[in-house]
DNA sequence: ACACTCGTTGCACGACGTGCAGCCACTTTC
DNA sequence: GAAAGTGGCTGCACGTCGTGCAACGAGTGT
């Protein structure tokens, strides 16, 4: 037979495992977009998907998983996107980057993944399950943000300095990641909403830096 | 037998309801907190309240929601307290003072809630559950914000700049509750990680005061 | 005392999620 | 290129979850 052109990465084997599982995955959002994830049952779904039940459960251990795949390897992106961030620009400045290159991707926005996170907004089960890669995203943002602080103050007023802004028993980064992290949540879930069918990334990127002006300015209006 | 004099309250019967309802989640916790609540079984829990299985699920839909119904109480509370403060403070100003009421509640740090409050920080499936509660919670607190901002808005500068600034199809109001929500929500985490043994509620003052000081100050320290 | 309401209970059933063992396509080694 | 191995797919069994339904009986209003 023919002969693999010794591609030398993945491997054969690899490459199958990982076409299975982009099938369920995209088999799970498909029928979850048509009938609401409640009314598809995880069975429907291998079937769809032409595996097996327990070959579903040994990529995913649940539906809302499945869903889920593509929002949270994006949520990894920004963190990464955001440490890759030069030190010059300030730390809202620095998301505000990092959002719009992750967005700015080929498939950030298709129709595929567009529609699973509007399914994230509406069933109690997926919003759920976003909880748990929330907490760790802000574990991941809170220890960059904790690190870009620390230099920043070192470069500009010492290492002391550094050592209270920037650890401060890692107190204020934590805060500042769960805050941040809130605001682009609620941008996103804005423009989900007001966004019925046609999707315009110049409105979302608007919504974003609309959310991390107010954080920049302070959040006690009456004052 | 015995009459009962009257009371003209609840009734017998809805009492009673109420008390195994209780004691189904006394029991849940208890289980949960000396198991770890993945090693808990709803049969055991309804076993340790004497009830049957299916009473369990007919006060709660799952062990989570057993776990949760104290804090989820508490949160309701936040907001109705909020509601509840004069026109005069500033928003985080209320939102603070709303805290600190619901902290002084008899019961709210009693060692039953904060062994409940403990368990959500670590298993997973209860964290999943907290983002319903906080979704909902961001909801209610947005709308009782708006309502703040825009008579407040109206006290100064007249309807116009109410409209403007209270409701603004609800977009600030919605930011500005999960941004603070957010915060509490590091405020309380923070606590409860460094408080191993003595509850110091005077700690979780300072701990919310300092959250809240900086979400009033901006978020960008580089600025 | 009578009829009525409604919380509790048992039963049945579909769905979920995991451990285990066999099969076989792919991979490595010689 | 054949033999030994690795590892993904599959079926099966099992315990748990959560809900609909009907019966029972304690509490409630007339």
């Amino acid at each position: 037979m023919s002969q693999v052109p010794a591609g030398e990465g993945p491997g054969l084997r690899e490459l199958k495992k990982l076409a299975t599982r982009e099938a369920v995955r995209a088999a799970a959002v498909r029928l979850a977009v048509r009938d609401g994830i409640e009314n598809v049952t995880v069975e429907r779904i291998a079937e769809a998907a032409e595996v097996s039940l327990r070959t579903f459960f040994n990529h995913f251990s649940s539906k809302e998983d499945a869903v889920f795949a593509a929002a949270e390897s994006r949520a990894a992106e920004l963190v990464a996107e955001f440490r890759r961030r030069p030190g010059g620009e300030s730390p809202l400045q620095a998301l505000r980057e990092a959002a719009m290159v992750v967005l700015d991707r080929d498939d950030a926005l298709g129709r595929d993944h567009l529609a699973a996170l509007r399914l994230l907004r509406r069933a109690p089960s997926l919003l759920a399950r976003q909880m748990v890669v929330l907490t760790e995203q802000e574990d991941a943002l809170a220890a960059a943000a904790a690190e870009r602080f620390g230099t920043a103050a070192a470069e500009r007023f010492g290492t002391a300095a550094a050592e209270r802004l920037g650890t401060d028993d890692g107190r204020f980064p934590q805060l500042w990641a769960a805050v941040v992290l809130a605001a682009l949540r609620i941008a996103l879930d804005r423009w989900l909403a007001e966004s019925t069918a046609a999707p315009d990334p110049g409105r979302l990127r608007a919504e974003i830096d609309d959310a991390l002006t107010h954080l920049a300015g302070g959040l006690d209006p009456r004052t």
